[in-house]
DNA sequence: TTGAAAGCGGTACCAA
DNA sequence: TTGGTACCGCTTTCAA
């Protein structure tokens, strides 16, 4: 049993500065490279099962803990898969699907980070990343340009994907066609006779970028027929949808998709506040597919969203980052389907 | 305009390696520090215009990005607060809380990163993030023992915070009275004239921490009266909220804390669809005050939760880190407020 | 079986 | 005003 040098014991927790292998090294009486051995398990070098144990032993004594920058500084490489943290309040669907790939990718033995960039834009955000030398990035297109993808990939990212509607040059994309998902909603709308439908634009900021796709696809569906589309704008409070369904009659809609499910009911709860009749006087659907919506009466149509699966896309970023050099690949990645129950 | 030699037309963007400074450094003719000085505007030298401008050229020419690990190396400390990234669907409450101390830490110069660490537990999720160097921690105490505290300031964490109902030693601690919220519901129910109290626990995995001292919270606000709680198990779906339904009169019971607005939803609307009058025959209270919970009929009551603003919050660990060697402190950080609506 | 030493990319001190 | 250089902590040949 080595003396270690005790501290003053008002203060146990703050030492001057971290140990390194080197210490770890003079305790257990070696030198550092055969600490680096020892504690990554070298296959290549045979070490006495002795001198393991007792650089084990100092390594556990001191509280060593390897320096993950030195260690990717001298490798070159890391296995950071880097993704920005969420800007807007993330729903269910989202956070399950980041928990998910979280764990696929840990299991590839990836290390996720979300990088908390705060308003950081375009090639900024892109460089603050590169700092990092991520071996992959995934992010929304709506925060990456082409010179984005550029930059992290000159900086050593073997791995660029985007996740939006539209591919980025550049890099793998994936796509959520969030037009499919208005153009389904309306299209449903239209096939059960509506042909006046309203399309809630949420007036929140950071949600365009689901909703100004999800209003295109709505035009899509009607474009050629005799039905016409609404925008609405609707912000995210009671008053703001008492106001709307307050309006309905002289805006002489029979139909609206009010852009997700929390939307779906805030507005459905107003119409009905409004002695409006669900879904004879307005038909209303959602979309995501909240359990919630399942509660109200009427059961609220929805569009079921579904997002690939965390082990699928892990193992696309694992061939993505084996095979850098490869083009960039397209894959539908939101399937929607319309569940219609009972509000439409 | 200096010539950089052509990548081949097939293969545009993946340079061999990314640029250093040292590359930099030779395609403006001059030396690594003076790369430095110029790129981090070092006030101590002075550095000519002519120089600092080919210098910036150079720089933007091969799209350098420093290298974050190298410089934190060499500095000896980084900037990086670590939070572990969730591991259950976040609510809104909690991504909204997460977002907004970002953007507050951002402010303040720090990068956030959520670290996903794919289920790694105690002293060997520690032991991951120590290995990232942050210069603080905050996660919630659950994630954390005191050995855990102690490995991270071992390696150079100035400041650990954790985010729990109970502090956990060496740390300073954000406490969640998680308990406050279950007795001021169970309160509520109480003064309301109900004296057989159910309780929802759900049944998904890693709500416990949560739930677990809403329960014991639940239990205290009745101890030593002549109300009894009742423990319910509740798995989030339809289902299983119709079996419990359906055992609402046998167990003999007048109202319900449903652990949240979400299984309160549930659960009432179960109740409802079983012929039972809300609140006659059943009172219900949620918890964390959604939005969707005032649409319902009847309105549900429940408990509204504070979390700190970002910028208290960022103010704090900004002081903790200057101050790595002061005595841990206690801040309750979760205000709860009962809201009474209609649905108890 | 172990050790000495080079080097990853940046920074900052000391000279020139 | 600029350049040379030591060094941060770790890995990995190459020698011993």
């Amino acid at each position: 049993m080595v003396q270690i040098p005790k501290q003053p014991a008002h203060e146990p927790s703050a030492p001057r500065s971290a140990p390194t292998s080197a210490d770890v090294a003079r305790l257990a009486g070696v030198s550092r490279a055969t600490v680096s051995y020892v504690l990554n398990n070298a296959d290549a070098v045979r070490i006495s099962e002795p001198t393991r144990r007792r650089v084990r032993e100092a390594a556990r004594e001191l509280g060593y803990v390897p320096h993950a920058a030195a260690r990717s500084l001298r490798a070159g490489h890391s296995r950071m898969v880097l993704m920005p943290a969420p800007s807007f309040p993330a729903g269910p669907l989202y956070s399950r699907f980041v928990a998910e790939l979280q764990w696929a990718l840990g299991r590839l033995e990836y290390t996720v980070v979300q990088y908390g960039t705060a308003g950081a834009h375009g090639d900024e955000a892109a460089r603050a990343w590169a700092e990092l030398r991520p071996v992959a990035v995934l992010a929304p297109a709506s925060d990456l340009g082409p010179r984005g993808v550029e930059i992290l990939k000159r900086s050593g990212a073997r791995a660029v994907l985007t996740l939006g509607p539209e591919p980025v040059d550049g890099a793998h994309a994936l796509l959520t066609d969030q037009e499919g998902v208005g153009r389904g909603a309306t299209r449903h709308l239209y096939d059960r006779g509506r042909r006046t439908i309203g399309v809630v634009v949420p007036a929140e900021r950071g949600l365009d970028v689901f909703s100004a796709p999800r209003l295109t696809g709505a035009r899509q569906a009607v474009a050629g027929t005799d039905a016409t589309v609404t925008e609405l704008p609707l912000a995210y409070d009671e008053g703001d949808a008492a106001r709307l369904a307050a309006r309905w009659r002289p805006l002489g809609l029979d139909a609206v998709f009010a852009y997700n499910d929390e939307y779906a009911m805030l507005l459905m709860r107003a119409l009905q506040d409004e002695g409006l009749d669900v879904p004879g006087d307005a038909a209303v659907i959602g979309a995501d597919d909240l359990m919630l919506g399942r509660l109200l009466r009427p059961r609220l149509s929805t569009v079921h969203l579904e997002l690939p699966a965390g082990r699928d896309l892990a193992a696309l970023v694992d061939r993505a980052v084996h095979d850098p050099g490869a083009a960039p690949e397209r894959h539908k990645v939101l399937g929607a389907t319309v569940l219609h129950r009972e509000s439409s």
